[in-house]
DNA sequence: GTGTTAGCGTC
DNA sequence: CTCGGAT
DNA sequence: ATCCGAGGACGCTAACAC
């Protein structure tokens, strides 16, 4: 297949916002495909390389070769371009990487630049990603959208299931092997994905009959394990997009190496956990009889030390791993120090895990879902009986306090249905956690699909913000200030003039069209030169006039903003030209939000006092 | 050697 | 990860 | 009910720059 033809079928789809468009274009072009081919098309049709990883990006992009006049390029060709660029490594490699690059570019239209360029930039935005291209693909098997989605999410593989479905011999045939697709220990499957609600009731309206379960503040990971020959176990992990991470938490392979089954697909969190008597727990003295396992007495690191340790790979998470078995008070079984680990006397431990105090903490395994176990698969069971699985077979990774709700709307004896749900959830966020994950009780493990069985509560903390500056916006938004730049007041000139703002963080979700049309208008009102005396750049400043309403997450420590602090998940809520700036929200009332998250004491205000 | 940056992953 | 808009 | 794209903060790694 020539890439021009490629890129011009793209266009099409680039220009209609019908989806149903979209997919046809691309049914079309899957029609089309050789066998050596529809690996390759397959990936670039959702606006992906194969290649996970090619070293090449936005930058590598610029000042490329003017564009060809013929159209020579085979699709194959980008391929072979991007393959040989992803194997470039050691020193020189970049420029090795963006020569391949090049000499891609310069042999390619115009038209065949800008489809290269939105493959290795990641920004095709031609409006079809998987959701379209499942629908391609149905449509060109000729077989409902419906199996090719199963097949999918039991796989993982979109070039597998593509294969499957137009390898085959006709559409009787294609149904027949995508229906064949079923879960593999040792591949995979799409996670189930959770919807979100505002509070605890609204969740349980959605899902009826519920477990309730802590939200833990962690990467989520998806746990193989089955046989070698030798009859012993093998464990791999995965992550949320399912890139491999096994080589990156040995502490989970041994956790889940040690548990009494012999095939199993396990569904978690992976977190760090401060040291027991680092909580402020020591008054609470039936901690430790209530039959409350230890782990779950313990608070959890900021999310930032827990991705810490799950991004190092390699010999040095091995190493960390071994320095944070020996630190826990959980027992053995929880726990087993990693098979072979060697802590040497060069272990270093990751600088942010201990909170300063050099103690590595233990990475902890908490499981809540099981999909398959030896042999049975339990994707179309109830979650309860999911449930009664893992408790059976891992009574001390299940998830934390996990309650049992009645139905939302039953109501026998006029008390409050969602009041132990709502108990949880508090009890969740006193220790530290994130909030709940509401889950009808009846729900079968619907992977990849982010529907109303699994509901999650966290609460939404709010400031009054500065508006500092304002970047353009790009794509959909081009041609409007969209990006705010926001702050905090300032009073004391702890990080800048006096009566001055400090910057915390930028946003730019929450805004509807208007809002967005409104602060456009209202924002180039307000603006100011900037340092070379212009006022037309990528990013526009502002006299520190207009208040924002800003919902977050949480507060957390930043190595870039000066105050040291930033925002996680800011989005407009609302814009207040009606509230003066200097009535906005000051930095001591950010740093109160960090300290709480923390479990701390507020550190602006004297403890002597209350 | 030390510090910076792009790419890519997590949320 | 969040959100609004479009299908 | 879904999908998409507008982009946020951080941390690790490899390669670059000095």
């Amino acid at each position: 297949m020539l890439l021009a033809a490629l890129a011009a079928r793209l266009e099409e789809v680039a220009a209609t916002s019908s989806r149903r468009e979209k997919a046809e274009v691309l049914a079309g072009l899957l029609r089309q495909a050789g066998p050596a081919e529809l690996p390759v098309l397959v990936r670039y049709l959702e606006g992906e390389l194969p290649q996970r990883r090619t070293g090449l990006g936005w930058r590598s992009l610029a000042g490329g070769p003017p564009p060809a006049a013929a159209a020579t390029l085979e699709v194959l060709d980008v391929d072979a371009a991007m393959a040989a660029a992803a194997a470039e490594q050691g020193p020189g490699s970049t420029g090795r990487r963006r020569g391949h690059l090049l000499d891609l570019m310069g042999r390619a239209t115009a038209a065949e630049q800008h489809l290269v360029a939105g493959l290795v930039s990641g920004e095709l935005r031609q409006g079809a990603q998987r959701g379209v291209l499942v629908e391609a693909l149905a449509g060109a098997a000729g077989v409902p959208a419906a199996v090719v989605r199963r097949a999918l999410t039991l796989s993982g593989d979109v070039v597998e299931v593509a294969v499957a479905a137009l390898g085959a011999d006709g559409p009787a045939a294609a149904r027949a092997a995508l229906e064949a697709v079923r879960l593999e220990v040792g591949r995979p499957v799409s996670p189930m994905l959770a919807a979100s609600a505002p509070d605890v009731p609204a969740a349980l309206a959605r899902t009826g009959a519920a477990v309730v379960e802590w939200k833990l503040d962690g990467v989520r990971v998806q746990v193989h394990r089955d046989e070698g020959p030798d009859g012993s176990p093998r464990v791999r992990v995965w992550t949320r997009t399912l890139e491999e991470v096994t080589g990156s938490l040995p502490e989970v392979v041994a956790a889940v190496a040690a548990l009494p089954a012999r095939t199993l697909v396990l569904d978690g969190e992976v977190l760090l956990l401060r040291p027991a008597d680092d909580a402020d727990e020591a008054d609470d003295a039936d901690d430790a009889d209530d039959g409350v396992p230890a782990w779950q007495r313990r608070r959890p690191a900021p999310f930032q030390e827990t991705s810490s340790r799950v991004a190092t790979r390699g010999a040095r998470a091995v190493a960390v791993a071994a320095a944070g078995a020996g630190a826990g008070d959980e027992l053995p079984a929880e726990q087993p120090a990693p098979a072979g680990a060697v802590p040497g006397p060069a272990v270093r431990t990751s600088p942010d895990a201990g909170d300063g105090d050099g103690d590595p903490s233990p990475l902890q395994l908490v499981l809540f879902d099981v999909l398959h176990r030896d042999g049975e698969d339990l994707l179309d069971a109830p979650l309860r009986r999911r449930r009664e699985v893992l408790l059976d077979l891992a009574p001390h990774l299940a998830v934390p306090g996990a309650a049992a709700a009645p139905r939302a709307d039953g109501d026998e004896d006029g008390d409050d249905p969602s009041a132990p749900a709502a108990a949880l959830a508090r009890e969740a966020l006193a220790r530290g956690h994130e909030g709940v994950v509401v889950k009808g009780a009846g729900s079968p493990y619907a992977a990849g699909r982010r529907g109303a069985a699994w509901v999650k509560v966290k609460p939404r903390l709010t400031l009054d913000l500065v508006v500092l500056a304002v970047e353009r916006g790009s794509g959909r938004r081009r041609g409007q200030l969209s990006n705010l730049w926001l702050g905090a007041r300032d009073p004391e000139g702890r990080f800048g003039p006096p009566g001055g703002a400090v910057m915390l963080g930028k946003t730019f979700k929450g805004l509807t069209d208007a809002m967005l049309a409104w602060q456009t208008e209202h924002l180039r009102a307000l603006a100011v030169p900037d340092a070379d005396g212009r006022e037309d750049g990528y990013v526009v400043h502002v006299r520190p006039e207009l208040v924002v309403e800003i919902a977050l997450d949480g507060v957390q420590t930043s190595p870039r903003y000066p105050a040291g602090l930033a925002l996680r998940f800011a989005r407009v809520v609302a814009h207040r030209p009606d509230k003066p700036a200097a009535e906005a929200d000051t930095v001591a009332a950010v740093e109160a939000l960090h300290a709480a998250a923390r479990g701390l004491p507020d550190p602006g205000r004297d403890p002597d006092e209350a």
